[in-house]
Order: structure tokens, then C-alpha cells, then sequence
DNA sequence: GGCTTGCACGTACGGCGTACGTCCGTCAAT
DNA sequence: ATTGACGGACGTACGCCGTACGTGCAAGCC
């Protein structure tokens, strides 16, 4: 039985099967070579170390994203659509997730979003400046948002579960947060994330456009 | 010499020092009961296990600071108050701030936060949903902002550092990345953050708001 | 004095990342 | 056909880690 040969690819394959199956606390270099079959020092053939290979994993999932971006479209339309591109992470890789938005990659991998968002913000006649800023703006609450929908984060209702009884939280030192506690306690994502990116965009719509684009 | 008693304080308190000078990673039962000159064992007498001691590094670094709420202020400076205290943490802890923003708290110290937020935008005139709802966009904006700032989320520059000569990415395939390397290889923080805390406030400024306070 | 209680501590176990050395199959040059 | 170099798979070993468990000691109570 001539097993397929080890190499990156599948180790990184291996590695995220995992990650989705039982979290990113369970990858050890030695539980990935079991589930490949493999001696553990055998990985070091291919990765360099286990860094290397949780980078790998992060790029892999980016790489994964599919953006079907239409120039013809309003850029506004294409904002979205980018947005929710990369919102699928969430739903595709849930456990990778922090993986993806906690490394710095230095590849292509992280390089082709950010290419397409500056493309469509300077499309949409915005000056240099403002497309960076804009970006960062919305990088930063799409991966807010990611992060609390896959649980890293509280939904900011630390009434989540575990303390279903709100009796745990005093209605007279929080009155408002246990008023509330029935709308805290559950998030529709795909609304909450939908209602930010309508926002940002109406809210970037309206800037100023300055002139010299540089 | 009758040293001071072992304590569940003055744990978490050498954990925080020990992640601000040495990073998280440095972080270890042992290197903790080192740093107070006591046996790791000892540790176990105040806190139940590691997971444990970082929920309280967490809930001590939150819990200082320092809320500022002026409440005949309008609603839009305590909205910009309130997120520019909690970016505090970035500054004053800046490498426990990944451990405040990743860590389910289910005590009083996670809560405080939400309920000072709660009650301006209520007072602001917004119902119960739209509380709510805002709320989450903005924390989901300032911890994606915090992370940024702190160096684990990228600056979405992952030319960042050391790939300074952009000969590392393909003016061919990146055109506006390329372009914009200068723009985006730096990153004033502070700027940064009120730009986007100031669209926010701007775009929930015009939300319609209904008036059934239910 | 005896007894309980609480805390500091040592030892030990299983698991981790990985440096290093060994072994073996393949293949090019002889 | 023989040899030699080479690449990849693997075992062993080291120094870390979290923590279960048992021991010993000092203080407070009867």
C-alpha cells in the first residue's frame, strides 16, 4: 500500500481537520502525526516548526475565501459583498478563526483582501489616505465581530450560559444589563454583523471626498 | 522576616507584571511561584488552576479602568468617553489586553462596562434593541481596534516590519497594496481609533429611533 | 496536651516542542 | 553491478509544562 507521501500540504490539512474537530487546544506536533499515521519528528521534514505550520493553517483557511467581486457593481454593493467574503471564514473554519485574525502573515495569502478592498475603496473615489483608514476601520470590526461570533469574545453578555438565572447579576447594581438580559443573551449573528456593515457603509458614504489622489 | 501571605491578589498581581515585562507566553505556574519566591504548589492553595488565574489577570486588568461618566454630558461624548476608557487597557496593559478581550468573565467586572453603556444609549433614546445592537457593533469595533494596536491582529499591513524593501510584494499582482506601502506601514493609533469611534457615533446618530421603550 | 484546620511544599506523572542521530530506499555516477 | 550521496521517516532524549497527591508544620481551639 503505497500510503501518500507526507508533505506541507497535508500536514496543514491534517492540522485544520483537527482544529475543527476538537479546537485549537487539542494541535500537538504529536497529535497530528497519530492522525496522519506518522512519527512525530517526521513533520520537521516539512515545517520548520510548529509556528510555521499554525501559519500555514492561517493561510490556508484565508486563501480559502472566495471573493466574487463585480467592478461593475456600486461600490458600496462590493464592499458588502467583501465583507461577507470574509464573514465566511467564521462559518467554514469556526475554530481557525482566531488562528486566521491573531497571525501576521507575511505571504500573498494575507495580501490579495486588502489588494481588492483598497481597489474598490479608490474606485469609489477615495483619496489614499482615507482608503487605508477606511480598511482598518472595517478590518477592525469584521474581526470583532468574527470573534465574537465564534465565541472568543463574549457577546458581551456574560449571561451567555453558565448563569441562565439572572439572579446572578443584582438588578439594582445593573439595572440595565438585567433588563435587558433576554436581548443579551441571544445574537443573531448574521443580523448583528449585517446591521455594523449597513452602518460603516452609510456612515463612510457621506464622507468628504478630498481631490489629489495621493 | 515574616513575608507577606500568600494570596489569591498577589498572584494575579505577579501574573500581570510578569505578562507585561516578559509577554503571555512567559506565563507558567512555575515562573509565576518563582517571581513571589514560593513553592508552584502553594499557588494551588488560592486558585483552583491556571485557567482560573487568568480570568483574574483578565478581570483585574478590566476592572481599572476608569470610567469617567459625566451624565449631563451629551449622550455622544459619553459614548466617545466611554470607548476611548476602554482602550485604556490597550495602553496601560498592552500585552494582557489579548487575555481581557478573549476571556469569557462571568463576574461583575465584565458586566460593569456593559451596564455604563447600556444606560447612555438608552438615555440617548434608544430602545432595548437598538441598545443592544449598537452596543455589540461598537465593542466588536474597539476590540478589533485594540487588537490591531497591540500587535496581534495585523495592521493589515503584513508589511508591517520586516519585509521593509516592497520588493517582497508584486507591484504587478498588488498594485494599490504597492502603492500604498508608505501609507500603510504606519499606523497612528490614536488617529486612527477616533476616526473610526467618530463614524460610529455619526452613524448611530441618525438611526431612526422608534419609541415603544420595549 | 491533644486535635483540627489551613497553608507551604516536594515528588511524580503524563504531555508538550524539538535537537540530534540513525536507518533505509532511491538514484546517479562509476 | 557497485558504490556513494542524499532525502525523508523515525526513535530517543531533554527541558519545559499543568497539576494530582501526600507530607509536614504552625496556629487556634477544646
Amino acid at each position: 500500500m503505497p500510503t501518500e507521501p507526507l508533505s506541507r500540504t497535508r500536514i496543514v490539512a491534517a492540522a485544520i481537520d483537527l482544529i475543527e474537530r476538537e479546537g485549537a487546544d487539542a494541535v500537538s506536533m504529536r497529535r497530528i502525526a497519530a492522525e496522519l499515521g506518522v512519527g512525530v519528528m517526521s513533520l520537521y521534514n516539512h515545517v520548520p516548526n510548529k509556528d510555521a505550520l499554525l501559519n500555514g493553517v492561517a493561510e490556508a483557511v484565508l486563501s480559502q475565501i472566495e471573493f466574487t467581486d463585480d467592478p461593475d457593481a456600486h461600490w458600496t454593493d462590493r464592499v458588502r459583498m467583501q465583507a461577507r467574503a470574509f464573514r465566511q471564514i467564521a462559518h467554514g473554519h469556526p475554530r481557525s478563526t482566531m488562528l486566521v485574525v491573531s497571525r501576521q502573515l507575511h505571504s500573498n495569502a494575507g495580501l490579495l483582501p486588502v489588494e481588492r478592498a483598497l481597489a474598490t475603496l479608490r474606485s469609489a473615489g477615495f483619496d489614499g489616505v482615507d482608503a487605508v483608514r477606511v480598511l482598518r476601520m472595517f478590518i477592525a470590526y469584521i474581526v470583532g465581530s468574527l470573534l465574537r461570533e465564534v465565541g472568543v469574545t463574549p457577546t458581551f453578555a456574560p449571561l451567555h450560559r453558565h448563569m441562565v438565572n439572572p439572579d446572578d447579576v443584582d438588578p439594582a447594581l445593573f439595572p440595565e444589563v438585567s433588563g435587558l438580559a433576554p436581548l443579551l443573551a441571544s445574537c443573531d449573528h448574521d443580523a448583528e454583523f449585517d446591521f455594523g456593515v449597513e452602518l460603516l457603509i452609510q456612515a463612510i458614504a457621506v464622507l468628504p471626498k478630498r481631490e489629489g489622489t495621493r
